[in-house]
DNA sequence: TCCCGAAGTTCGATTTAAATG
DNA sequence: GCATTTAAATCGAACTTCGGG
């Protein structure tokens, strides 16, 4: 490997010099430019690049980034990182993947190590969280900048950025009653996922709205499970038992488009075809969404950009940071946009 | 920050001995019991972590692996990094993620990133390769061990871990001509994908063992495109085209599992549905396509063992460098497996 | 000679303080 | 005092060498 002791020997002058005119650095202004010119010849010459351990022992910077996923097998994830991948580029940052596997040993293991590889942000992608707030609690004392994604909290110490279910819920709603359905079938979130009881609320609300009275036998709820792809399951299963229950319905909203995928499965199966003879409205518009047959309306969460806003928000951080200057935290709530694909029909 | 010379302070010995009872060096042997309970007592008070800046400046060891895909995107990659990152995890590497988006100079500018890091090993995920090879050869001068998922290589430089598509191609084709289809539609990868003929040489030899004819007017290829979606459009395109001409088929073999979502698209909005006028088969099994209304019938690629794999061999490849042992590039050929669902269905 | 522990050097780059003309 | 350059200290851990008992 070649040094920075290397160019010097070649170039002639000491490292200092060296270094000072490889960096750019303040005192570099003295320094007349055939010095430069030589110096920088020989770094070319010997293809010498900076011994990266050695730069950031000193300036304690390690120019990454540690990303957490709680499970990446969730398509939500996807673009998501996409968006954190790209802005970190822009930046010059890399990032470190993580996925905890909604395991909290794995969860405090994987933060201790990302700590002992002095990340310099933290991005927490919590899409499918299982696990107890408290651990999420623990990184504030980590005291580097840090934003969640996906799951919305207060306080000072770590910044958010998450989509706003209850407008989202609520034009699901507003875009199947728009079309003339009455009957609908909801298939709520799981109790323990954040997202869930907004996303409700929403619903609520555009039926109040609207004066849409919403049928307590049409509503089921997502259980609670580890594994994302289990509510494309239970999305089936609840649509199956809602039509072996006969019970009559003309539009299912579902949580999201893997519970969308679920019901419209089921709807299937037992002859029933969508839209024609339901409609099917999901929520987030992850990839497959668009590919599905038919394709999926759904409310889309502008992941891509939740992922670089993200990112934004810890850069910022980071460079507070480095100026010693306080920086709160910020809350980000994006908004979401309904995609009108041809899973949903109207009924008139 | 707390340093060893801290726990040397606290404990009462000095800084050699502390780095020998931690690390557990050989020369802990010959230091009593009571001496390593102290210092280790005295770390645990101070809540004391080694820095891994200095020891990477000394040991030349980062513990981490790079890993490079061409496009997160396409669905594909998720259970491959899923196998990749758990793998990693166990051996206590962590991964730094970089997404090459198919360009040429962002492939450059990470390639020299992770390079500055010292990347101990560089997984490449060669996924929808649409850059020049020459580019892969590249990597062969870094003389780090590296494994290519996804495209196949001869040489000793560097590993790969690829699926057998000669075998999927006949098995696709094989499960067919089971049902009893004989008129089959074929949308083959296009020319620049390294899978596209081995896939179609399956396709061809499992024709000739079963006496098939292949009807040339029935055969369309994917266009060369930079984004992997585009196969979905391009499936789409292409199977209308080949229902706008009439064409009489009971099957369609499609090259992928994104095209054969494009193909089923078409048969439905033609009125054709799946599989009952007509078998759909797909193949990679990407998640979606479990998923999907109706289940996709495709050959499946064991995506997180391959992941996994890479590891494997990359691993291997770490300690031999550390060991000084020379040791010879690994070309993995994994089988993949037919995973019948309910897009294909018997004639009879 | 064996056991235990410490002093000092090394890794490679940055930076402070100081030395030249 | 000014422009130009550099010796030496520093970052934190690990390893080599050495000395005392």
């Amino acid at each position: 490997m070649v040094t920075i002791r290397d160019v010097a020997k070649e170039s002639g002058f000491s490292s200092t010099t060296v270094s000072i005119v490889l960096n750019d650095a303040p005192l570099a202004r003295y320094i007349p430019p055939v010095t430069k010119k030589r110096i920088m010849r020989a770094a070319q010459k010997l293809g010498y690049r900076p011994n990266q351990f050695a730069r950031s022992l000193r300036s304690k910077r390690s120019h990454t980034v540690g990303v957490m996923v709680f499970d990446m097998t969730d398509p939500y994830c996807t673009l998501v990182l996409r968006g954190i991948e790209n802005t970190l580029y822009q930046a010059s940052y890399l990032p470190i993947l993580t996925d905890v596997h909604n395991e909290r040993v794995r969860f405090e293991r994987y933060l201790e190590m990302l700590l002992d590889r002095r990340i310099e942000g933290l991005i927490v992608l919590a899409n499918w969280l299982f696990l107890d707030i408290n651990l999420l609690a623990d990184l504030e004392k980590s005291s580097i900048p840090t934003a969640i994604i996906g799951c919305e909290l207060k306080g000072d110490s770590m910044s958010s950025v998450i989509v706003d279910n209850e407008v989202g819920g609520y034009a699901a709603l507003e875009h199947l009653h728009s079309l003339g359905h009455r009957k609908i079938a909801f298939i709520r979130g799981p109790k323990g996922l954040t997202d869930s009881s907004p996303r409700w609320r929403g619903v609520r609300k555009c039926a109040k709205a609207s004066r849409l009275e919403l049928d307590t036998c049409l509503i089921v709820d997502l259980p609670e499970s580890r594994d994302p792809i289990s509510s494309f399951e239970a999305g089936f299963k609840l649509t199956e038992g809602l039509i072996k229950q006969k019970r009559q319905f003309t539009a299912l909203l579902a949580f999201d488009d893997m519970t969308a995928f679920g019901a419209i499965r089921a709807l299937a199966k037992s002859g029933l075809r969508v839209p024609e003879q339901c409609s099917v409205i999901g929520f987030d518009d992850v990839a497959p969404s668009a590919l599905y047959t038919p394709p999926l309306t759904t409310v889309r969460q502008p992941m891509e950009a939740m992922g670089a806003s993200a990112v934004g928000v810890v850069l910022d951080g980071i460079n507070a940071v480095l100026e010693k200057r306080e920086i709160a935290a910020s809350h980000r709530r994006v908004a979401p946009e309904l995609v009108v694909r041809e899973s949903t029909r109207s009924l008139l």
